[in-house]
DNA sequence: GTGAAAGCGCTAACAC
DNA sequence: GTGTTAGCGCTTTCAC
């Protein structure tokens, strides 16, 4: 390797030799620590900023493992699903403005993935992680919770293990844009679900069948479809639904790719929202506006759950003692012109 | 700190003890390298395994500052923007299948923002770095590429900097829109330009004038208007532009974000598209289909643009003295309905 | 108020 | 084929 890389030859040292004093007392002008003289102190000061020494992060983690790295890892599920990057993009302004820097892990829902990921994270010594484990029951990642590190799960929780959760109230919120539906006059309701072991899809039909029941509607079986939460299964799903002998009227999609999933189908085969079909979204989109026609959806707050999952995962780094709490956020139906 | 961090107390160490050499001989095994006795590897590889041991990626990295970390930074713009998440997709499957981790960084266009990103990057001895930089005279991003470190820029390229890129021919790609446009018979076609700063800005304009030219319209320059790439630059420019005493009939924008701006101002106001104004954008997106009406626009090959970017890296990485290369990509018109 | 030194886990040069 | 050791940059204990 010919090439040098030049970057930060700065160091505690240079600064203490150019400071004609030890390392120690240069790292403790570095971390305000009491006892340095005043003026020493200005001096070094100075020095470091002349010779822009920024402390290296890596050494700093080596020597400090389980703390003050100013690095948090953040597992996601699902790169492409925008929720996730509504919620990467709270956490990520809160860690900015505390210094911290974010190692992100998109494991595309491939259990092996998460699991690769999970070990580096820890590996890299991060001072803590927020994660939307596989599901609830995910045993990699209880067991990292298990070492100790810092925690914080956000759009699901874990069971068996106590740790912070930032989520929203999905079945309320299913609740709500089904029994919108049956309201309007819609009989045939049918539900588009995300993965099925995932705690979320599942209150989600929890609150499906409590809008239905509610709403003294049958719930059909055929009218329920699984999925994996990604688009193609809102494609395929969807299609099946409307090749049915007795078609839905109206369609409450599992999620957001699944909505999206679900809209291309529709207009593949020519059929007009809301006339021939109605369709309601789990999860809204800046631009669900401009979608043909403006969706009709329920809004979770993302950024706020990253920025809420962000916030309790520095406290709790700051002090690992306070009991864990579980954050339930409100969703908020947005009406539209899709039903 | 009373809860401590138990994981990982495995250590070359650890493993060396437990089966009676000395680290070093531990330490090759683990790297696979020669000059060990093969009973001795098979006795060490079988400990490995029993005691879980995975090396600390920290004191590798402290170790051997500017190779080997496995590594990489990704320091983007605008995470809200899809291209980049696609962009992000392409190099994190590369990045996954050679072990290596990302640390993201989103800097919204903020350039003390990036500077910090920046540094932090440099400070965690990333082996490299995938960049889109502010603009072409980014001196933060040059400065980094003077210190050696391997660095593949994306979208933007870099003057007076010896670097890989990998970009499309955004004029090109610029001129097929606006050509498909004045083809249809439009005549008075705006352009709602993003950062005007950016090389990308700049070229998608003069392939918006070279189409105008060569199909002999002239370019009015009432007609271009220049915003910040992103969605409310596009809801704003969009606005004035249909506000004009002579509007457009048809309308070219910059970027994803600013599309997705335009669609809600033009549905705002009940305009009809293509039939009272129509559009055309830059960046396709996996849901156009399902946008309203279906978008026509010129699609970029992001995910490869990704993948090829962290090849790239990885390749200098590896081959520091490998000369720099240009890569440029193709773009495609995906044809719709709006226009 | 300051310095010397140990040690975080690892690699690589050198010795045997 | 294997072991010893220095040192990456940092924090922290213990002297003074």
């Amino acid at each position: 390797m010919a090439i040098e890389n030049v970057y930060n030859k700065n160091s505690l040292k240079k600064v203490a030799e150019k400071a004609g004093v030890s390392i120690a007392t240069v790292s403790r002008v570095i971390n305000n620590s009491p006892n340095v003289n005043p003026e020493t102190r200005i001096r070094i000061e100075k020095i470091v900023k002349d010779l822009k020494y920024t402390p290296n992060r890596v050494a700093k983690r080596l020597r400090n493992r389980n703390a003050s790295g100013n690095l948090l890892g953040v597992l996601i599920p699902d790169i492409q699903n925008p929720f996730y990057i509504e919620v990467l993009r709270g956490i990520e302004d809160v860690a900015y403005k505390k210094k911290y820097a974010l190692i992100v892990c998109n494991f595309s829902q491939d259990e092996t993935k998460e699991k690769l990921y999970l070990d580096i994270l820890q590996s890299e010594s991060v001072d803590g992680l927020i994660a939307a484990p596989t599901h609830e029951h995910d045993q990699k990642v209880i067991n990292v919770v298990k070492t100790g590190l810092p925690i914080v799960c956000v759009d699901r929780g874990l069971v068996d293990a106590d740790v912070d959760v930032v989520l929203v109230d999905n079945r309320k919120g299913a609740f709500t844009a089904v029994d919108y539906l049956a309201k309007k006059g819609y009989k045939r309701i049918a539900y588009i679900s995300g993965i099925p072991n995932l705690p979320s899809s599942r209150e989600r039909e929890l609150g499906y069948r409590d809008a239905l029941d509610a709403n003294s509607l049958p719930a059909y079986d055929e009218l329920i479809r699984y999925g994996d939460s990604r688009h193609d299964s809102g494609v395929k799903l969807c299609d099946e639904l409307l090749n049915l002998s007795k078609p839905p009227d109206a369609i409450f999609t599992g999620n957001n790719l699944i909505t999206l999933g679900a809209l291309e189908t529709i207009h593949k085969k020519g059929l007009k929202i809301p006339d021939d079909v109605a369709i309601i979204g789990f999860d809204d989109m800046y631009w669900s506006i401009s979608l043909n026609p403006p969706l009709t959806a329920v809004r979770q707050p993302a950024y706020e759950i990253g920025k809420c999952a962000a916030e309790q995962l520095i406290s709790r780094i700051t002090n690992p003692d306070r009991p864990t709490s579980n954050m339930i956020l409100k969703t908020e139906l947005m009406i539209r012109n899709s039903c």
